[in-house]
DNA sequence: TATCCTTACGGAATTCGTAAGCATG
DNA sequence: CATGCTTACGAATTCCGTAAGGATA
């Protein structure tokens, strides 16, 4: 039994048992079509049509039986070209981003730009949260992608993978004292009101780290989860504010002057997440290539698998 | 695609994901194996199997979608061929009946003895397992029947009858102080040790959980898979017995008694299950007749259909 | 005589099995 | 180093198309 004995009774009921029009709707030649025929009837041990003489003039009982079978069998197979055609429409589906909203703002417009250029039938969600939420997402399954510079790390079911590095640098209205200093330190920041991120957002144990080792006491003035808030009340003159080097543009940050840094804060690394054991769709490959071109799908099942080892 | 290819699939999952199990489960080369899955891969566009390196571990999401499918085009080929095997010689062929060991050796010899005598020429094959087993049986189209009283319902592929309701009796060996009590209670029979099924046979689950409600510790000193081992060592004084009723004949089991159990234990139900699309020859609708009188074809395909349908 | 199916046969295509190679645990 | 998959290639089988022949309206 064959697919194509399947095809070809369905066709001759279709085309009124008329074996030299079967063959010519299948684009095949006839005495085939007569063979296929005879063989699944041999095979079957039942007349499928009613004959007389050499004519086809409809189906037997079985062959009615049969048919009914035969083309949900067909239909099926139909199906299964649609439900890969569906995933394998590789252009199409969803992809979620669960981020903060440092990489959303700041990091990931230009990647998403390529991305929707390359796929734009693919439904792109960027889902904003704290790296705890953005963890969650991934363990449940609601997002296929974490992204974040803390809270991603040394969790079993998730793999991560360093993205880039960064530094925090310090903003201040535009003639701000600080702007004066040949050269910041941290001892000059910790004199003003600082304002930056919350704790556990975009570094932010990192700064605290850091002043704490130099014995440094600060007054937060203000904590925000993005450096817009930040910015906006750095503008206000509220105080010194410490956020995320690529969070300051210069040509939009008009009244606010960016000081370097200078290596006076801890590197930070921004991670990627992913759910161990949860089959991404190949355009979420492609996704994490653009954003981290080293990042490509064999270095990741490699690396998933590495760290699947025991430690 | 070629029914091979679809075969191969199904194999590949009920092997575990064992390309050389397939083979050899399919009676074909290795290579093969392998080949078919690159080439129906191909072919519909999609990874049907997610792989570490060269093994394969499991299915892709679009892999779970298509199994479904091809599931139903294999079970419906078969369906073709118990068609036709129906209409070519209605009263030859096989009848399998898959069910445990208290049905088979109390229940069913009747049915049996008389579906023999006006089916002589099918070949009747009664396969002995666990409910488990049975609903694999089931399940994998080795089995047209099954026939247990437990785990068999709420399996979404499998459709359930009720059959007939009995009860657990009591047996201990004739003179046993147990028979001079005037009515038997859950108390008495937890002061000795007693000697029953296995769990997951023969409502073994029901008799635990009566005696747990009535807050009865009992010592199972043995536990068996049917009635004639537990009978054997009642008999040697072991314990007492709790089998299921119909498990007794007065004239054979010398030597032991029956008590009556009023009601102490919970009525269990045997149930009668079948695979979901599976044609079934018309001997086998009459199998289940003389079986349970009220289940005649028609019936059944009502059920099917009404089931199928969406809560 | 035209239509329609079957049989026969040679070539094409597919499928299969063996052997060898490579990756993995 | 055993297990498990892939690649390669020749052999076997199946499938298909052409040609010829027979039955029926």
């Amino acid at each position: 039994m064959n697919l194509q004995q399947l095809r070809i009774i369905r066709e001759a009921v279709r085309q009124d048992y008329n074996l030299t029009d079967v063959a010519s709707a299948l684009y095949t030649s006839q005495p085939g079509v007569s063979k296929h025929i005879k063989d699944i009837e041999d095979e079957l041990g039942v007349e499928i049509f009613v004959r007389r003489g050499k004519r086809l003039l409809g189906l037997t009982d079985p062959g009615r039986e049969l048919v009914g079978v035969v083309e949900r069998i067909l239909l099926d197979t139909q199906n299964l070209r649609r439900i890969a055609a569906q995933f394998s429409s590789k252009e199409t589906g969803n992809l979620v981003i669960a981020t903060t909203h440092t990489q959303a703002r700041y990091v990931l417009p230009s990647v998403i730009t390529q991305f929707r250029k390359d796929y734009p039938k693919v439904h792109l969600v960027l889902h904003q949260g704290s790296p705890g939420e953005i963890a969650d997402m991934l363990r449940e399954g609601r997002a296929d992608i974490g992204i974040a510079t803390e809270g991603l790390a040394s969790q079993p079911d998730l793999a991560t993978f360093a993205c880039y590095d960064w530094q925090h640098a310090i903003i201040v209205p535009d003639g701000h004292p600080l702007t004066r200093e040949p050269r910041l330190t941290l001892e000059s920041i910790a004199r003003y009101p600082l304002v930056t991120y919350h704790l556990g957002f975009t570094g932010r144990a990192n700064i605290d780290r850091r002043f704490a080792e130099a014995g440094l006491q600060t007054d937060i003035v203000l904590s925000a989860i993005d450096a817009d808030v930040i910015k906006a009340y750095v503008e206000t003159g509220l105080g010194v504010g410490i956020i995320a080097e690529m969070a300051f543009d210069p040509e939009r940050n008009s009244g606010l002057t960016l000081l370097p840094t200078h290596d006076l804060f801890v590197t930070n690394t921004t991670h990627l997440a992913l759910r161990r054991g949860r089959y991404l769709r190949s355009f979420a490959y492609r996704f994490i290539e653009y954003f981290v071109p080293e990042l490509d799908e064999e270095s990741i099942e490699r690396s998933l698998k590495v760290e699947l080892e025991p430690v």
